[in-house]
DNA sequence: GCAATGGTCAACCGATCGGTTGAATAAGAC
DNA sequence: GTCTTATTCAACCGATCGGTTGACCATTGC
């Protein structure tokens, strides 16, 4: 129910801080995900990806709907436009490099995205 | 077993979480400063400022040079690209809105620059 | 009904965080 | 030399973080 415009920066930064959490985003990019299915790549329980869901969801940047006794995570990338416009206030507002950005991406699931050294 | 690759990111966003961070950064955004000067608006000690200082240098939001007994703090506009370039594409590439800029630049000086309610 | 599945809750743990204080170091100022 | 200013260091504090484990609640399938 909460506006993820109005989602404070605190909150959102915070969440950002975390690889495992990064990590999470970056596979809602794909498509939306079971809570379980979100946990199965990484070494780590379900309990502490169920925290960083929550935390997600906290900042705004994802959605928890629960149907039937699955909980479906959906990505929200419009809470990542308040700290995106004030982030780039200290740039000299420079466009995008969206081949930047991919290169980025890949480094996130080749690395983040792997659980076999996450622990 | 921290990736050096996806470290920056963690740094940045750990460094960004924190409104008095933020608020320095915005301050520093008009003219480098001297660490003494950076700390007078906030009602925490220097040695508090001083750590805040450390933290972002350490992300490289910052630079400090000693000249003589003063330590000038500089803004690193720069280091803010990694993330910006991460962060924007979950959004849809969309152009940064100036205006909006602005905006979220009043409300952190007015809230977190204001050494009044910062306790 | 009963067992399996999906997910959270609660208590706990060590590490880190954001802050304090007081002493220490370094460089001007006189 | 001595006093003052600028900044950090070191030790400490309570709170929060990221993780674990085991118990618990819901929903589904047989």
């Amino acid at each position: 129910m909460t506006d993820p415009r109005t989602a404070p920066l605190d909150t959102v930064f915070a969440a950002l801080a975390d690889p495992t959490r990064r990590a999470i985003l970056t596979m809602l990019l794909e498509d939306d995900m079971a809570v379980t299915d979100v946990a199965e790549p990484f070494e780590m329980s379900l309990a502490a990806i169920s925290k960083h869901l929550t935390i997600l969801a906290g900042a705004g940047l994802i959605t928890q709907e629960k149907r039937g006794r699955v909980k479906w995570c959906k990505l929200e990338p419009d809470a990542l436009k308040s700290a995106s416009v004030w982030m780039q206030g200290f740039g000299q507002f420079e466009p995008v490099n969206l081949d930047a950005f991919e290169a980025f991406l890949e480094r996130e699931l080749g690395r983040d995205g792997d659980a076999g050294d996450m622990a």
